[in-house]
DNA sequence: CTGAAAGCGCTTACAG
DNA sequence: CTGAAAGCGCTTACAG
């Protein structure tokens, strides 16, 4: 391996002109730094990383845990993180849970370990609360609260239940049924005494998962114009089997369904079993996908959908764990911690979003005191086939 | 932060004690063991990774380049990818050239850079021929052709084209239109002399792309069967917009299509164009898919597709490049490099299939001399519902 | 079986 | 503006 010293000898200088030509820092005259490029060239000099990184320690690498990559939804979410993370120079270093053993564990494991910088959470945890809390190394969480401090975006789920329910009820929808997740996970959080009220207004809603104001706003707006609402449980993302079943399911049970509402590989499979049975789309039945991954445009007709904002939610969640990153590095500054933050580094202030990519439910100013709310990026109800104008 | 020294200095002992109980590694008496541990306890003790990795000259991380991660083949792949490295000791450096500006170059760069150890690409690639021969670090192609030397991965695509090719014949396809990339790739490489005639059977087919060779017998197949046969050309795979455009299209140029062959996105817009006009599936048009990701489950109908098995070449290409890595470190073993080999490297002769998992062509022994053949991955055609029986 | 020492390749104060 | 020196946290020969 051809290394520093090399180059510092062939140039026939000494080891930290090289050091400062590599890093074009500092001042070098152009005789030093015209030697030392010819050198490096001649030698074919590359610089080892790694020796950069133990002395920085900092790697700019970022954690992406995700429930399954290959998901329709947490694969364009990882597209959307890679694509703004790299622009701030930062390299992604995507987990999926369903893919690696350990996931979540390995993953918080190679955090402490100074093998990355930050974890962008985007997965279901199973850890005691505090677990989170507790690491002291950055982490951002996308669509779950992870506990006080730590920073958490989500869409408006709020603002999605309430346009699907405006479009049902516009439409005379008269029997819906949604597919979601296990009812138990709507409330996991011990309710902090006050608001124990599952009042969606006031969001009085204790749970780790955000998506579930869009059922819990959905329910309550569907009830109040008196259609009639079932819920149906699906298993977990990667369980891949049970989407067919529950799409089959659905029709046999509930013959007289003429609203589906539920996750973009829910709905394309609810797609294709209308198709099956000859239900007329949109006029006998309707269905509304949540997320509007491309799925929804592939599936056997675009099918109409909450479309999350992607590209802003990885813009956001890019940012905040940057600036988690960088906020470490201050508070490190007296001890070991040298090294330079990354010239990206965004200095907007936290939890003080500007421009129209933000916003608030507008309802529920009061919340849980349990923890802070979350950034929230607005959603968007995109037409597709399958829905009445 | 808390080190082996600190560690050392609370146990009472030597550092070098400190690191052979982390490592388990040699000879340390029970009580200097227990001493140890204790004191790791009390300071909660985290090893930098950062400084081993350094040491070591290895991350443990394997770069995996694939076009867009957003795209059902490549995430089924990744995901595949991700599983068979992670229990092997490795970890994902994934990264989607559609979404990280330098993508390619960047991530060869990080190679080299003893970022990472080793890298699997399943991308396209616009380099000159010497470019990834000349890295001298351990990469693996997967289904695409890098230059002598580097191991290659592919399905055995001309197997492929054959069931699809009888699949149509014996159910009497009359037109056959089959979506594929542009054809200047089918023969992107100087033909080294000797055998530059196209035939199939001889396998003289001078291209970076291995999956050429579905296309071409499929063509083959179809033309000795008299079967009328039209190729479409789309744009690259994250060319979203291509895909309906196309589909579209081809209902429009060819009335009388009675069987549709491309990608698993390709054959998804064909089946939601087909339904959109109400063409009969599969009684007026089949449509075959290749790959077989979950889109080709999710989509319309449930798609007949011709079956990549992820399983097998993520397993065949972990494996791989481990073995570089492995020849790597023996290589440079005078040197500078030490470090121990992941205990699960695998110790399977290259280029030495065992087992059902490995199959060859059946035909064409003879190769062009250009590059050495791929190690081929059998693929098995899953009927669905756009194919007659 | 344990400890003192050297060194992995780089960067950054610090003298000149 | 340039060079000699120390050190990032760990691992591994090498003496004891």
């Amino acid at each position: 391996m051809v290394g520093m010293r090399d180059v510092a000898k062939e140039a026939g200088v000494s080891l930290s002109t090289v050091s400062l030509v590599v890093n074009d820092t500092g001042y070098v005259s152009d005789d030093m730094r015209e030697r030392v490029a010819v050198a490096m060239k001649k030698l074919d000099y590359i610089p080892n990383e790694l020796a950069r990184n133990f002395y920085r320690d900092r790697t700019n690498m970022i954690g992406v845990i995700v429930p399954t990559i290959s998901h329709p939804f947490f694969s364009t979410l990882a597209a959307a993180l890679q694509h703004e993370l790299a622009g701030r120079g930062y390299r992604t270093l995507l987990c999926s849970q369903a893919d690696a053993e350990g996931g979540e564990a390995e993953y918080v494991d190679m955090l402490q370990r100074h093998m990355m910088d930050g974890i962008i959470m985007a997965a279901h945890t199973s850890h005691a609360p505090d677990y989170w809390t507790l690491i002291g190394r950055p982490v951002v969480a996308f669509d779950r609260y992870l506990g006080a401090g730590i920073p958490s975006i989500c869409s408006d789920h709020v603002h999605g239940g309430q346009l699907i329910a405006q479009q049902l009820i516009r439409t005379g929808a008269r029997h819906v049924v949604s597919i979601g997740g296990p009812r138990s996970q709507f409330h996991d959080l011990p309710s902090q005494g006050a608001r124990s009220d599952a009042s969606i207004d006031s969001d009085g809603v204790n749970t780790t998962f955000p998506t579930v104001r869009y059922y819990l706003t959905l329910e309550h707006e569907l009830g109040r114009a008196a259609i009639r609402y079932d819920y149906v449980e699906v298993g977990e993302v990667y369980d891949v089997q049970g989407y067919p079943r529950i799409a089959h399911e659905i029709f046999e049970r509930f013959p007289d369904v003429d609203a589906i509402v539920g996750s973009d590989i829910s709905a394309a499979y609810c797609v294709q079993e209308a198709l099956r049975r000859g239900a007329r789309i949109p006029d006998e039945l309707q269905i509304i996908a949540y997320d509007g991954s491309y799925l929804t445009e592939a599936a056997g007709m675009r099918i109409t959908a909450i479309r999350q904002d992607f590209a802003t939610i990885a813009k956001l969640t890019s940012e905040r764990i940057i600036e988690e990153i960088g906020k470490g590095e201050k508070g490190a500054a007296g001890k070991g911690a040298r090294g330079s933050a990354p010239s990206q580094s965004s200095s907007a202030a936290r939890r003080d979003p500007a421009g129209p990519a933000f916003t608030s439910t507008g309802e529920g100013d009061g919340h849980t005191g349990t923890y802070p709310q979350s950034e929230l990026v607005p959603v968007q109800l995109r037409f597709g086939e399958t829905t009445r104008a």
